[in-house]
DNA sequence: TCAAAAGTGTTAGACGTACACCCATGG
DNA sequence: CCATGGGTGTACGTCTAACACTTTTGA
């Protein structure tokens, strides 16, 4: 029976996990990053925390996340999914705050020149400091989302530019998932689920045999995520 | 940055999609079913609808689930999960309301005499008639989920007694997916997945050989559904 | 000519599916 | 004795992991 009752103390907000691929500054291969902002209010004031900020009475949830991710990063997604509704009863000192977190990717030459400033900031994904709320635990399960829907979706070329080698798309999953992957067997299962259309470009440059760039095959789907997005 | 700036005008609700296998009344064989509550007020009145209601500011979301369940119905889950926050602009007419909604499964004996009046009647899930506001999606999407899961989880006990046979087990699969699966392969693939301990007892009764009761291993989690739930 | 990565071939094992067959009970 | 479902055996095709091998480039 919903629509009736409005319950007062209860706070209505949208927060984003956004993803992106990154060179670590040690070693240079590609881990995973994300964009956080630091508090400059109570409470945890001075931590940092995921990008969000409260409903807009006219937006949709996805769309909250999409504004949010364009405010704080000036990026658009390439992929935006619902994570998860936190609603428990202590998570935010003071006040009744139930967070619907969303979770996107976006590509890594964008993320190269998003915004960056006093209060905004990129991390490495599997090295936090302490967050505020509980954004640790947030990020921990998105995190956990996205190494799940990798191994069985087609969302990695969402990290990727428009064209790209089937290596590229081998660091992404190797990045994301934190091992090593066989070049062969990895090429063969990509082809043959069609995810991906050869183009007539190879990629000199490199000191070897040059490599043939592909193109995401946006006829499929990249994920079956129910009747509820469905085309 | 949640916990400040209230929106007016936005409501949470709560609702829960609750599943339960009941005989159909024409052929006798188990389908899937779930208690609906009819709308006493506008919008939609007269409606049949998921059973919800507005958050309690000291509840947290699955306890608000739980709680409805056990309003509606006097049942206690035997699985409870979390859905997806429903949150369009114009899904409540007059209003602005986000549900949370999550999905639980109950007992076929216990669902058997669970409370019926005027306003709580059990459908089958797969013959509803038209719902209030976005119902009719979000029980769709649940269904999803619940086929989905069912497949790579060990949730399907979840519907049954104590102990059971593994025709009453292939018994829940093939209603809930609706087709039926070879009872030897079906054996080897519980068996291998030690989601069972077989006991000492037998069915006896049936006109051919007794079959063996199980129970379910309650060491193993049902579900890997990420770091937020693990033991 | 050599190193390095692109790309192909081949094998052994795991696993899912189909189906033949025997076992134990009530009627 | 027979129909019915419980329970076991087995063979075939597919998928996966491992790894040997050939190809093509830049230095």
């Amino acid at each position: 029976m919903p629509a009736e009752n409005p319950v007062a103390n209860v706070t209505l907000a949208v927060s984003t996990v956004i993803f992106a691929l990154r060179p670590t500054p040690t070693s240079g291969r590609p881990t995973v990053w994300l964009p956080l902002v630091r508090r400059i209010r109570e409470p945890h004031h001075g931590l940092w925390a995921l990008p969000g900020g409260p409903l807009g009475s006219d937006e949709d949830l996805q769309t909250a996340a999409a504004n949010t991710l364009d405010e704080t990063t000036g990026l658009t997604p390439r992929y935006l999914e619902q994570l998860y509704a936190f609603g428990d009863v202590d998570r935010s000192p003071g006040a009744r705050v139930v967070s619907i977190v969303y979770w996107a990717l976006v590509g890594a030459e964008e993320a190269a020149d998003a915004v960056v400033t006093e209060n905004v900031r990129w991390f490495e994904a599997d090295d936090l400091p302490k967050l505020a709320f509980d954004h640790n635990r947030i990020v921990e399960y998105a995190l956990w989302r996205l190494r799940n829907k990798l191994e069985y979706s087609h969302i990695a070329h969402a990290f990727l530019g428009d064209t790209f080698t089937l290596a590229d798309l081998r660091g992404v999953h190797e990045a994301v998932l934190g091992k090593q992957l066989d070049p062969a067997n990895f090429r063969r299962q990509v082809e043959a689920s069609g995810q991906v259309v050869p183009t007539q470009q190879l990629q000199t440059g490199g000191r070897h045999r040059p490599a043939r760039l592909y193109r995401y095959n946006c006829q499929l789907d990249p994920v079956d995520n129910g009747p509820l997005f469905a085309r």
